[in-house]
DNA sequence: TTGAAAGCGCTAACAG
DNA sequence: CTGTTAGCGCTTTCAA
C-alpha cells in the first residue's frame, strides 16, 4: 500500500479529508462515512475505531461536499434588518427564525450597517436559497440583479420587478385609524417626527410613514414636522426641535417607537406633560415601550405576520418550478393602534 | 454530439444545472461560468447570450458546488444567543457581527428558544467553521461531542474540555465595584433579583451573578433574594415580591437591565421612590436603560470587547492546524459599573 | 458488514 | 476568447 499521492509531504496545511481518516483507520472512505453520520451498517468495534482516527487527525467534514453528494439539501435564507440596535428588527429576526426553524431552514441574518444592499444580496445570493429583507435602493432592477436568481422578499415595499417580491406595510390605514381616535380624545393639531436615516446612503426622501401622515393629518400639520436622527437621542431631540418651532401642538406622531421612547424623554426633560399637555404616539410596538413613563401608545405592527407572510411567498416560489424569474408576489400587513397611557 | 445522459427527459423536476445553461446557449460549461462569475476573458456578446439563457431557464448556482470547487472557500461562523428578545444579546449579536463581517465571515445566528443546546450545536457544526453561544449545559463533554470537532466558545462560562473555549465574565470584581459604591452612598440592606430562565430546561441552579453576590453583599442579604422570571414583567413581580418580604432594603441588585426596567417599573407602580427609598441597579449596560424614569444605573458589559475577544480565539484557532481538539482558551472580560439615576 | 465505483455541480488549469 | 480535462470532498448506489 504505497500509493503516490499528489498532495505528498511537501505541501502543508493540506485540509484533512475523508480519505486521510479512512488510511488512518486502515478502511474506505464509505466506512468513514458511516461511522460518522452514525448509520447502521456497521461494526461498533470499527466505528470507535475509526471516530478515534477522526478526533486523532482534528478531521472535520466539509459542509459543503456533504451537501452537494447528498440528495437531503438543506435549506438557508438570508435576512437583512435594518439595524441590530432597535428592538423593532430583532423581534422581527425572531419571528423570521421561528417560522424558518419550523420548516428547517437556516437564516443567515446581517445588517444593512455591514454594507450596501447590492453588496449585501450579492454575497447573500451565493450563500442562501433566499432573501428577506430592508432594502431601500431604489433600482429596483439592480436589485433583482445582483440577486442572481435568488428570490428576493422586500418589507415595507413594494415590488415592482420579476425575482422581487414584498410585504408592504398599510400605513395609510394604519395612521387613519390612529388619527381619528386622536381627534375623538380632542387633539386637532398634530406634528411628526420623522426619521432621516431610511434612505442612507442615498439622500432623504420622505418615507412611507411620512407620506401617510401628510395625507391625512390635515393642511396645517404639514408644517410640523421635523426630521432627526433614527434613535433615542435622536427622538428627544426631534421633539424639543419640534416643540419649540410649533407652539400649540396637541398631538406628535414618531416614526418609530425607538424614537419615541427618546421623545418621551425629551418631553419630559423639557416638563411637558404627556399626555396632558401632547400626547405621543409612536410606530412599532415594542413591548418596551410599556416601560417609558408615561407608557407608550403606538401603531403596533404585527411582526408575527409579516415572517409568516415572507416565508409563504417562499414557499409558493420554491415550489413552483418555473423557469426564469418569477413575477412579484406582493402583500400586505396593516398595523393597528395600540392604546397605552402616552395618548 | 449526441451524449446520452442518465437524468433522460423522463425525470421530472430536476435541478438545472450549469450544463442546461450551457447547452441551451450552444457553448461549454466554463464559459457560463465565466459569464456568471463576470470574468474577463469573455465576450461580451457571449456573455450576454448565456446570461439571457440563464435567466431564462431559471438558473442558479449551486452554492455547495461553487464553494466546493473554488479555492477561495468562504468562512462562516455560527452564533447562540439565548434569546431575541432582550437587547443585550442582539447588541452582542451586532457586535459579533461586525467583527465578523470585518474578517469576512458569514454569521448564522440562532437563539436558544429555538432549540436544546446539543441540537443547535449539532446542526450548525455541519453548517460552519467555529461557534459562539450561550450554552448552559452542564456536560461540557457532551457539548464537545456535538459539535464534533468545531471549536466552540462559550460566553459567561468557563471551557474545561478540549475543543471548547470561552469567553468569561468576572461578575466578582464588577459586583464588588458595584457595592463598594453603593456603600459609599449609604446603602447598607441589600436585595437581589435573580432570573428562573438561565439554566432552562434544566433545573434552576444559582447564576454566576448570584453567587458573586452571595460572596459579597454580606450575611444579611442572603435572606433577600428572590428568583424571578426573566423579563420585565419578571422584573416587575419580583420586585414587588422583594419589597414586601424585606423591610429595610435600600439597594436592590437586578439579575439584567431588561428585568431591571421591569423592576424600576414596579417599584413605581408600588409608590416607592428611586433612589430615594430604594436604590435600584441593573445589569448590562444597555442603552435603553436611559429612558426609564429615573434612568437605571448598571453593571456595564463591553459587548464588543466579548466579541473582539471571542473572534481573537477563533483566529487562533484557525490558523493553528493542529491534529486532534484545541486545548481550552479561557478569556475574561470585567464588567463596569455605569452610574446614572437610579442608584 | 465492508469496499469500489460513480457522480453531486461547479471552478481551475490548461490547451486550443 | 473558448473548450477540454481534472478534480473539490463527500454520499450514494451496487457488489462483494
Amino acid at each position: 500500500m504505497n500509493v503516490v499521492h499528489q498532495r505528498g509531504e511537501t505541501v502543508a496545511k493540506q485540509r484533512i479529508t475523508i480519505e486521510d481518516v479512512a488510511r488512518a483507520a486502515g478502511v474506505s472512505r464509505q466506512t468513514v462515512t458511516r461511522a460518522m453520520n452514525d448509520m447502521a451498517e456497521i461494526r461498533s468495534e470499527t466505528r470507535q475505531r475509526v471516530l478515534e482516527a477522526a478526533e486523532a487527525l482534528g478531521y472535520r467534514p466539509s459542509r459543503f461536499a456533504s451537501n452537494l453528494a447528498s440528495r437531503q439539501r438543506s435549506h438557508a435564507i438570508g435576512l437583512v434588518i435594518a439595524s441590530f440596535r432597535n428592538p423593532y428588527y430583532t423581534e422581527l429576526a425572531a419571528e423570521v427564525l421561528d417560522v424558518a426553524t419550523a420548516r428547517g431552514w437556516q437564516v443567515v441574518v446581517c445588517s444593512r450597517e455591514q454594507g450596501t444592499d447590492l453588496e449585501l444580496i450579492s454575497t447573500l445570493a451565493g450563500q442562501v436559497d433566499a432573501i428577506f429583507g430592508y432594502f431601500v435602493t431604489p433600482d429596483q432592477t439592480a436589485l433583482a440583479a445582483a440577486a442572481r436568481g435568488v428570490p428576493v422578499v422586500m418589507f415595507e415595499r413594494t415590488a415592482a420587478v420579476p425575482g422581487l417580491h414584498s410585504v408592504d406595510l398599510d400605513f395609510e390605514q394604519g395612521i387613519e385609524a390612529l388619527l381619528t381616535e386622536l381627534r375623538n380624545r380632542g387633539a386637532s393639531r398634530f406634528g411628526l417626527i420623522e426619521s432621516d436615516a431610511a434612505t442612507d446612503p442615498n439622500p432623504y426622501q420622505p418615507t412611507q410613514r411620512r407620506r401617510a401622515y401628510e395625507k391625512l393629518a390635515g393642511a396645517h400639520s404639514l408644517d410640523s414636522i421635523v426630521v432627526a436622527e433614527e434613535s433615542m437621542r435622536g427622538g428627544a431631540e426631534g421633539f424639543q426641535r419640534l416643540w419649540n418651532a410649533s407652539p400649540g401642538l396637541d398631538a406628535v406622531l414618531v416614526f418609530n417607537d425607538l424614537m419615541a421612547m427618546g421623545a418621551v424623554h425629551g418631553a419630559h426633560t423639557l416638563g411637558v406633560s404627556i399626555p396632558a399637555d401632547v400626547r405621543i404616539v409612536g410606530i412599532d410596538g415594542l413591548s418596551l415601550g410599556s416601560v417609558t413613563t408615561p407608557s407608550l401608545s403606538t401603531l403596533s405592527i404585527d411582526r408575527l405576520a409579516v415572517a409568516k407572510t415572507a416565508a409563504d411567498i417562499v414557499d409558493t416560489l420554491l415550489e413552483a418550478h418555473d423557469a426564469g424569474p418569477h413575477e412579484p408576489i406582493v402583500r400586505t400587513v396593516t398595523p393597528q393602534p395600540l392604546w397605552r397611557e402616552s395618548a
